[in-house]
DNA sequence: GCGTTATATATAACGTGTTATGGAGATTCG
DNA sequence: CGAATCTCCATAACACGTTATATATAACGC
């Protein structure tokens, strides 16, 4: 049985040094336990910026990179097997905490008897040296302190780029626009005969299809401009993967199919939606389109489930 | 305040990837979220193996390589999730765990939205490309998977060598005895005549102090031999630091000590003690000293904690 | 000088991993 | 064929980290 933790990389790098953590704590727990010494690997550290100098609980959590609870906690605990002591300082809200005689007697095995060892093993299992790996893990630190990887993944958008129709992407028009009609309505007989026609019904009447690819992802998303018999054409069969929302395909389309619309001359580009479909015609507006009672009354028949009808007027774009 | 963690280096290897595991995991939490989806970070491994195929419980856990507990309590959570399903297998005790339809969409979402940019983040992260990063760390997984931390540690053991008596050690003979006697015993006034002027009680007379020495720690034991009138030397004032015990530093010592008593032709060589020193009884008796009623009448007056009288007899080490 | 705000720590709740152990179904062997 | 054993999973207990929040003391400003 494969590794998947290791065969998907760099995306599950958090849960891989994870499982290394866990498994090297569980053998420094055995270490410490038969240097004789009463705690637990988490505690090293703590004991370790203690064995320099008395320190408050905040700076020690600090001095760690761990939270606060976790330090006042490990010390408790520590306090409890009488390694450390809580001493008196000037502010009262501080706990200055120290090592006791036993604490330093304990941080003096470590010293002799747990680090020196356990350094060499380290070393060891690196092929020899730990510092490549360390410089490495620093400089991840590093790179998160001065952006997370949070922040990364919000500012990081897939490239977007527009596919013109082909007949090997029929599929994919049929797919695409069948989820999200499925998935919102049922499909009704107009729907039907344009997925699975498309050239019949949109292009070869005049009209263009266009999709939207994402970057390492594929085709995501599609439109279609279907041609009337004057100038008019008509927004249909605009859908993107319900997989891939979220990643701003649907405006990157929708802006190039108004563009297409206004090179063919498009006089009026209009849509017909229904009111459930909220995140669509919220872009619609976004974007320039505007509810229009004449563009219903003269095309609202088309499809059963249309009570929005809007019409692209694009002198008034509210970008926001 | 600097990062006690990072300072120590290879020892705190373990603490330093939770560290940054929980870091990067927290931020994995949010991402996995901000996609809208139900799960964890700790899910995730769980989803992809399932979504190549279906898995037992414990064929899981191997390719994941966690714990089979650990594995069960997930998938627990994701099937009240809704996320993944039990199926019935032919063994009624396994457990044939499966995607679900909204299990397969979240990983359709997953692979869209979370998995792309969190590698490209990751990447960024190491400085552009994580590869060499997962390279270490696969190679120090591999390195564990021959020989575990702990199995190294156990089997190293710090290179030791003997110092012969200099003036600049003359403290640490004190300090190392003083450390001993006064844990087990106190002080008696012929203790603090050897070890506060050593030259004049032991070297000038003829006899001989040694010490031994720890890679990386310095000296950590010693142990002196006195000379009476005739060819008989007591082995005395032996002793290793607390915090060295478990080097075996007190067996190479005595070893040292035993043959360099030999070369000045020590007959008898016997040692005085104290029935309370277990550990040191059971080493002088594993290198060849034996309990001897003789040196007991001859010498046992010195000491006043004197019980225990030993003779050296060099025919039978009962070395083990 | 007193009320407000800031700071330091404690507590609670939970996420993620582990080991130890128990129970039910499969398998094996006399 | 039945008893012992093995295998698979569930449960319990705990280690170790987090975030959110409460509480007590300092410090500040009118």
């Amino acid at each position: 049985m494969p590794d998947v933790v290791a065969e998907l990389g760099g995306v599950f790098l958090g849960a891989r040094l994870r499982r290394l953590a866990e498994r090297l704590q569980a053998d420094a727990a055995q270490v410490i336990a038969e240097a004789g010494i009463d705690a637990q690997p988490s505690h090293m550290p703590l004991l370790a910026a203690l064995d320099r100098e008395a320190m408050t609980v905040g700076r020690l959590a600090e001095a760690l990179g761990a939270s606060q609870p976790g330090v006042t906690r490990g010390l408790n605990q520590l306090q409890a097997s009488g390694l450390v002591e809580t001493r008196d300082g000037e502010d009262a809200r501080a706990r200055l905490v120290a090592l006791t005689p036993a604490g330093e007697a304990a941080m003096a095995k470590v010293r002799a008897r747990v680090w020196p060892p356990v350094s060499r093993a380290v070393d060891a299992l690196c092929g020899g040296d730990a510092g490549p790996l360390l410089d490495r893990l620093a400089a991840l630190e590093a790179a998160m302190a001065e952006r997370s990887l949070l922040a990364r993944v919000r500012e990081d958008r897939p490239k977007l780029a527009i596919v013109e129709y082909r007949e090997d992407l029929a599929a994919a028009f049929h797919d695409i626009n069948r989820e999200w009609i499925e998935a919102m309505f049922t499909m009704e007989g107009a729907d039907r005969d344009v997925i699975e026609r498309p050239r019949e019904t949109i292009l070869d009447p005049g009209g263009a299809i266009l999709f939207v690819a994402a970057e390492g992802l594929g085709i995501v998303g599609t439109c279609a401009l279907r041609a009337g018999g004057d100038n008019a054409f008509e927004l249909t069969k605009m859908g993107v993967l319900e997989a891939a929302r979220g990643l701003k395909a649907g405006e990157f389309l929708l802006e190039a199919a108004i563009a297409r619309a206004q090179a063919l001359g498009a006089d009026p580009l209009y849509l017909l939606t229904n009111a459930r479909c909220e995140a669509a015609i919220h872009l619609y507006e976004k974007l320039g389109f505007r509810h229009d009672a004449q563009i219903m009354e003269r095309y609202g028949a088309r499809y059963e489930r249309c009570d929005v009808a809007m019409r692209f007027v694009p002198d008034t774009p509210p970008r926001q």
